[in-house]
DNA sequence: ATTGGCACTCGGAACGGGTGAGTGCCAGGG
DNA sequence: CCCTGGCACTCACCCGTTCCGAGTGCCAAT
């Protein structure tokens, strides 16, 4: 079929740019693939190929490169998740093992992601908004001084410093510590925050200012999120790889890095750990990064995605890679997620 | 004097040389600044000048740039302080003034000082070593599982799962509790881990096992100086303003920030929030950073330095004006820790 | 000690011809 | 109808050459 000797073409193109980063030609392509035709042929197939859109010539008399619509065609037809090897999976499972807390597993699911894909990695904290309560402690720092320490079935902990109207003894600070627990306990913050708005009215005239004050506190540590709003960042040292002129690449990479409003735009909504979700050059969402493409995916306990991680790289990536290696590890990430 | 002018000829030199990044000329010099003296004369002095090692030409026929002695000489002798003006006074409390917690005043000084001095920021998070423990909270997470959580006095929060041998109910809870805080509340981490040593004896044979292994966590919790490595990077998009080839400048750089210990060796030692440490390219403690500086200072409640925080950038920067942005960000810190 | 003058150096921009990889098109053959 | 070899053409890039000017070092004069 000739339909299919095309894409054949524009496959072989997309490898081989990837590897050599230069323009490809008619003949370079009937030499490092057997695709059974003489350049002449292939010459004409890409003709066509650029007609549609799919490639284009740097300049006349250069060979062609993949466009957008090209690295996307080859991302959802022609290319298949390439398996990790053996060394790789050994890799994740060492690397993750002996991770200590979930702020350790976020850390070192960056440094891995960054490591197997050579590109720029960007884990998200697992969101705060689905999960629950596990307890709610008040610690007396002072007089008139408590710190509420919030922590949450992730694993996440939030904390505040409140300063209280009066005093507060530790009788009264245990009952406080109780009802609240007993309130919240188990419950998701979407909930705990209603439950805890009616708890002020229970208590005795004396504390009720004080409870107040701490249930503010409380409600607006559950509801802030901040948290979610967390990225962490790391490989950024691959930029150097990108060697290209670095105005117009590393620059505006380096300042969306640093904001992380951005990078949780770039990394998109997040999807179940077997989708993995590919955003190629003008694809993503900012002017600025449209010569770069982000690969991403869930991850969560269960099947429930909590936050989502991925890699910014260059358009001009290796796909397959790079997706089996993002999927890989926001699996095992999940998996963690799901015994901790 | 002849030789209190020729280090105005240095002065001159490093001045035009940060802010144009361009050897600088004989007679654009004495264009630029009122030297009195005819190019000729500047011509000799830059010729001694360059005898003694404190400026250099980049390649015959060129103008002079200086050497990391001549900046060393200009920061010793040649410069003041600039004073802040009035914008970066009022810009540094608006933006330190609403932080949460400690973690939030670590941030937006990060954020802070990038901004302020355009070069990369680093800002370590203040030592667990030096503090004292403020509380200890255990948390049941499940039958066998206990959640522990150690405040301490800088308000850093660490927390460990641990999982325990045996069944552990509420009043036994309530008094490991009660005693591991009256054995360690107050104390510094190096002594309480001393107190805690002995603690699991003073346990019925019912309980020693499990408070063995409470404490046994607690203790690798705060010899854990994980978070005395910790330190948070900001201002890499100025990285970009470096201009320079970037294999030699860029690379090592961010390779290097995403090495904390590599960064803490950068810092350096706890100074005095008053004294500025500058360590000008070679003198900078790796190889590949030969071309850049640093500018670092301690931090901390009182005149106690409990961390570090500073830049680093090209050695060709504005020394004065950044040396000022980092100790006024140093004080004012040190002075939100002593109030909190 | 300072200065104007002068010859000299040399990096970098500007120019130009040659080279070759790559293309498009066409006519002939399976 | 599709493939192929051949051919003329294009154009980025390489490389050698030239030219320019900023900047220098040295020297004789003040």
């Amino acid at each position: 079929m000739v339909e299919d000797r095309r894409l054949a073409v524009l496959r072989a193109i997309v490898e081989d740019y990837v590897s050599t980063q230069e323009p490809v030609g008619s003949k370079a392509l009937v030499e490092r693939h057997r695709l059974g035709v003489s350049p002449a042929t292939v010459r004409n197939d890409m003709a066509a190929l650029e007609d549609e859109g799919f490639i284009t010539q740097p300049h006349t008399s250069a060979g062609r490169i993949p466009t957008d619509k090209g690295y996307r065609l080859f991302v959802d037809k022609l290319s298949q998740v390439k398996p990790l090897t053996v060394a790789e999976r050994r890799a994740i499972t060492t690397l993750l093992e002996g991770a200590i807390d979930l702020d350790d597993v976020v850390a070192r699911s960056v440094r891995l992601l960054a490591q197997m894909t050579r590109q720029v990695a960007i884990v998200q904290y697992p969101t705060l908004s689905r999960s629950t309560v596990r307890h709610i402690e008040l610690v007396a720092l002072g007089e008139t001084r408590v710190l509420l320490v919030l922590i949450l079935s992730t694993g996440r902990v939030e904390q505040r410093v409140v300063e209280l109207p009066s005093r507060l003894d530790e009788e009264t600070a245990a009952d406080i510590r109780a009802r609240v627990n007993r309130a919240v306990a188990g419950s998701r913050l979407s909930e705990a925050s209603g439950n805890l708005a009616e708890l002020a009215e229970e208590f005795g005239e004396s504390s009720r200012g004080m409870v107040a004050v701490i249930v503010a506190a409380l409600i607006e540590a559950m509801s802030d999120h901040r948290s979610d709003e967390r990225v962490l960042v790391g490989g950024t040292a691959n930029l150097a790889r990108f060697g290209d002129s670095f105005e117009v690449s590393i620059k505006p990479m380096l300042e969306a890095l640093e904001e992380h409003v951005v990078l949780l735009k770039l990394l998109g909504e997040a999807t179940s750990p077997s989708l993995v979700t590919v955003r190629i050059g003008h694809e993503v969402p900012y002017e600025e990064l449209s010569s770069t493409s982000v690969v991403a995916t869930g991850y969560g306990p269960g099947d429930e995605a909590l936050a989502t991680l991925g890699i910014v790289g260059p358009t001009r990536m290796d796909y397959p890679g790079t997706m089996a290696a993002v999927r890989a590890v926001a699996r095992y990430v999940s998996k963690i997620l799901d015994e901790g």
